[in-house]
DNA sequence: AACGTTTTGGATCGCACGGTCCATTGTTGG
DNA sequence: CCAACAATGGACCGTGCGATCCAAAACGTT
């Protein structure tokens, strides 16, 4: 589908399907994702979600990621790119607090069903390796950039990878017993790991 | 179903039915369980499948979970329940490394699986609640135990809760990146929390 | 106004898959 | 040896759902 010879009407239609979609994924995950309820919920018919979408259920399924991610992504901005400070770090982590405790984001599992996914859709399983390993750099280069390093080192990656699993853990911790105490309690100690600011 | 009432023969039959479909289970997911596999994996009809899973899919998906986490458990005993000295910790570390890399489990998302029917299954989400929370308290106990205390009080639990954590976050973004590496660091790093033991 | 393109409607197909049912064969205990 | 019950085989059904297709309406452009 290419996106530029859309109409704005069709951008908004398109966009209408992904949000509804990303929606029902949200609440009831992806095994249960139907077309059919996508189609009602927007008022749209079954060719127009193939015209905008012509690899059917896989190409929404993309895009549905692709919106969650970019959420993900700019709720941590500006902080993510300039984490050379204590401060800098704090704000982070509360964009993400932000981001996973307000609209109920916490029960979300994007990353459990990333790993569904990756065994059935191999382009879409390359692009999040891809966005997980460029998250993964992120920090650790904000865990050197703390330190005055420009280039962070095989330790300061452990840690950034630490840090992404201490927060995975904890939201599907939080899926199953059902709390976000898992999820809070993995972010407020998330900066602990993290060597203090160099004077 | 009655397990009491089943012949030798049919006891067998059975086991051979939830073998079949934990593997197929950890080869590719929940969603793409089919009782057909299943059927044909084992050389069985679908009357016996119904015969020993009356409630269908959910009683055999049921069946599966005990199953694993049978096997998740038994592979830190003894040391789970002597938590009392380091090297009772590292056992149990090694159970449970011994658990994931052999036999490939470090791709089965048990946890993200168990994420997925908690929306589905009211009664097997009770059990996995409990289970998980059986399984916190014991670390906790075991934090609490190379401290030379027998309750563990709310930072023990809250250190538990960390381990657990670290632990499924390594298993999930393994499954995404497709590496046991970051399970391998996880399993690493877990020790290094526990405080030593006191003299 | 006229033509090409985009957007929309909706009927229809095909099939995978969970579940039901009945009949047949085996097994066990009195 | 013969009931009673368990174990097995396999046809059959309903349906949910992804996908295809043929048009028709709306829209933009000249």
């Amino acid at each position: 589908m290419d996106v530029s010879r859309l109409t704005s009407k069709g951008r908004a239609t398109r966009a209408r399907i992904v949000n509804a979609a990303a929606e029902q994924v949200r609440a009831h995950g992806l095994e249960t994702l139907s077309l059919d309820a996508v189609g009602t919920a927007t008022s749209t018919s079954r060719s127009q979600l193939f015209h905008y979408f012509p690899q059917g259920k896989r190409g929404l399924l993309r895009a549905v990621f692709q919106h969650e991610i970019a959420e993900l992504t700019a709720a941590q901005e500006p902080a993510l790119h300039d984490l050379s400070s204590r401060r800098s770090w704090e704000a982070w982590r509360d964009g993400l607090s932000v981001y996973y405790f307000t609209q109920g984001r916490w029960t979300c599992p994007l990353t459990a069903l990333a790993a569904q996914v990756v065994a059935t859709d191999e382009d879409l399983s390359a692009w999040l390796i891809a966005q997980s390993t460029t998250w993964r750099q992120t920090l650790a280069t904000g865990v050197a950039a703390i330190q005055h390093r420009r280039q962070p080192n095989d330790q300061d990656e452990d840690l950034a990878a630490t840090m992404i699993c201490q927060i995975q853990g904890g939201l599907i911790m939080g899926r199953i017993d059902r709390s976000p105490e898992s999820l809070r309690a993995a972010l407020r100690r998330i900066l602990d790991w993290i060597p203090a600011q160099a004077a």
